[in-house]
RNA sequence: GCGGAAAUAGCUCAGUUGGUAGAGCACAACCUUGCCAAGGUUGGGGUCGCGGGUCCGAGUCCCGUUUUCCGCUCCA
């Protein structure tokens, strides 16, 4: 596929070009972990300040925190990482398909459940209007089996759930003789556990340690902090709180270059509210985040909402962003209501009370919480995706272009002396000198002006000056714009204002009001 | 994790039935040119992913392993 050819030369450009390199390259890597290079580190803490800045400077009512990636190992049974992030797996031989085998066992259950309704359908159609539907229910013979069998194996699953018996389970699926939708054998693995949390310990000495995970999400260091951050902040609901960090996730399959990483990292808000007016908040929230997105100027049509129709046990809406990557639609950012689930758990755990006092409406209540959560690295990949563009010139060329937003752009400007001598060179530094307090700048003398001028396009520096003999004399160089290829003479003096207009992260934000 | 494919210089690749490692681009230095990638000269760089085996001899054949890519699965 032609897409998949582009992601491919997406990938190779990222470390040609110092963006991403493979960890531990020289060691033949890490699988599904990624180093971020001299170019793409710039790019990426561009992003992240666009981000922060949305939040915390254009939101009287949102403050940030940076939490630590330690916490203590019973915040994460009372989010529920534990036991939801503790998947027991199961694997058809003859399909090659892997199953959650809790999942294989939960249809089986629902198939009691169908016979029962047919029986009922039956029994509807026969009798017509006559029909006691609840007396049906009691006395069917065949129903109360039905109910029974299905009753038993209900209680048989909780109690090997709850064991954590997993040759039980197996042996569940094997007697209930569930087989494979793909293959219809029942040529079963064992049933494995896979935890998708990291694990390490904490204390020197193996006897005194304990176990604690790396945080599989940076949310719950906000949610902990609430508390403190209210107070100390004297935040009224509604308001919200900003982080970015690293998390870790022991995926089983991690793929997709820097898609999907064992360690990534997040940017999340978590925007605390009265009860009952979640879902406003909630769609609020969403149109501010995709404002947010499409401010790039990659096109609306690149992006897309996927409402969420299984929703996860803490949350009563959920949404995500989707932008088009050269593999489809993928997920970039997740919006949640998660309700009052958080704070109530922890305020369950914790044993403190965490409840919020809400002057206005004279009450108080745990907040309800609404989360916008993006990757930063999914935003980096998208980011790159959409810039990355091989363009046909006229006279048969072609040239490899990153059109990076210039706010995000890792170089700002390149100094260029067209030739490295007669004073040039010399002329181009004291250029420099100036401007590199104001913006990152590059200087380049070595290779044709054209060469070099190429180079630039391909990290994406939209812009650069060339000076040449005539810079002596008139004080004035060629300003070459990155996407335009066109070239105008500016005085020296005006290139700060000129540039820096285009180049800062404030020409974004402007955009958001 | 399971199945399939692949791994040779920084990059893209060649390397014959097993016989001691090659090209182009890139890189460095110098000369030349001077506003959109291609001039000249010289030079640096590979124990052929790693480990074992067969063989007089392995980049090449066999086994194992690591990593990457493609499917299954999960998610930010």
């Amino acid at each position: 596929m032609a897409q998949e050819d582009t992601f491919k030369k997406i990938v190779s450009h990222c470390k040609e070009y110092g963006f991403v390199f493979p960890s531990s390259d020289i060691y033949d890597g890490l699988a599904a972990v990624y180093d971020y290079g001299q170019n793409g580190v710039e790019l990426k803490n561009n992003i992240k300040q666009y981000w922060w800045q949305s939040m915390v400077l254009l939101h009287e009512n949102i403050v940030g925190i940076d939490s630590a990636i330690f916490m203590h190992p019973t915040i994460w049974k009372a989010s529920g990482h534990v036991d939801a992030f503790n998947d027991p797996l199961i694997d058809n031989r003859d399909s090659k398909k892997r199953y959650r085998a809790d999942v294989l066992i939960e249809d089986q259950l629902a198939k009691y459940d169908e016979k029962i309704e047919k029986e009922v359908a039956k029994a509807k159609k026969r009798f017509g209007e006559s029909f006691d539907e609840a007396l049906f229910r009691q006395t069917n013979p065949r129903v109360l089996e039905h109910a029974q069998e299905r009753d038993a194996l209900h209680a048989r699953f909780e109690k090997a759930l709850n064991d954590n018996d997993l040759a039980e389970i197996k042996q569940i699926i094997l007697d209930e003789e569930i087989v494979c939708p793909i293959s219809g054998t029942r040529n079963w693995t064992d049933v494995r556990q896979f935890n998708l949390m990291f694990k390490t310990e904490m204390g020197s000495t193996a006897e005194g340690a304990s176990t604690i995970y790396l945080r599989p999400e940076t949310a719950q260091g906000i949610f902990v902090n609430y508390l403190n951050v209210q107070k100390t902040g004297r935040m009224k609901v509604p308001f919200g709180i900003a982080q970015i960090g690293k998390a870790f996730r022991n995926e089983i399959v991690a793929r997709q270059f820097i898609f999907r990483m064992r360690e990534f990292e997040q940017m999340e808000m978590q925007f605390f509210v009265r009860p009952g007016t979640e879902l406003d908040w909630f769609k609020k929230w969403k149109e501010t985040r995709m404002a947010w997105h499409q401010a790039l100027g990659f096109g609306a049509e690149n992006y897309r909402f996927h409402d969420h129709e299984k929703l996860a046990h803490y949350a009563n809406a959920a949404s995500d962003v989707e932008f088009r990557m050269p593999f489809g639609f993928k997920e970039v950012e997740g919006i949640h209501s998660r309700t009052n689930f958080d704070l109530s758990q922890h305020e369950k755990y914790s044993g403190r009370s965490i409840k919020y006092f809400d002057p206005e409406a004279n009450e108080s209540y745990t907040p309800y919480v609404i989360e916008t959560s993006i990757g930063v690295d999914r935003m980096f990949l998208s980011v790159m995706c959409h810039s990355y563009q091989e363009e046909q010139l006229e006279g048969g060329d072609t040239r490899v272009v990153l059109r990076l937003p210039a706010a995000l752009a890792p170089v700002k400007l390149a100094v260029l002396p067209l030739v490295k001598k007669d004073g040039l060179p010399e002329k181009a530094r004291e250029i420099m000198d100036d401007l590199k307090f104001h913006f990152n700048c590059k200087y380049e003398e070595k290779d044709t002006i054209g060469k070099r001028y190429r180079r630039m396009d391909a990290i994406g520096t939209p812009y650069c000056i060339t000076v040449d003999h005539e810079t002596l004399t008139d004080n004035c160089v060629t300003l070459r714009d990155r996407d335009t290829m066109e070239q105008q003479r500016v005085p020296v003096g005006q290139l700060r204002s000129l540039i820096e207009d285009k180049v800062s992260i404030t020409s974004l934000l402007k955009k958001l009001q």
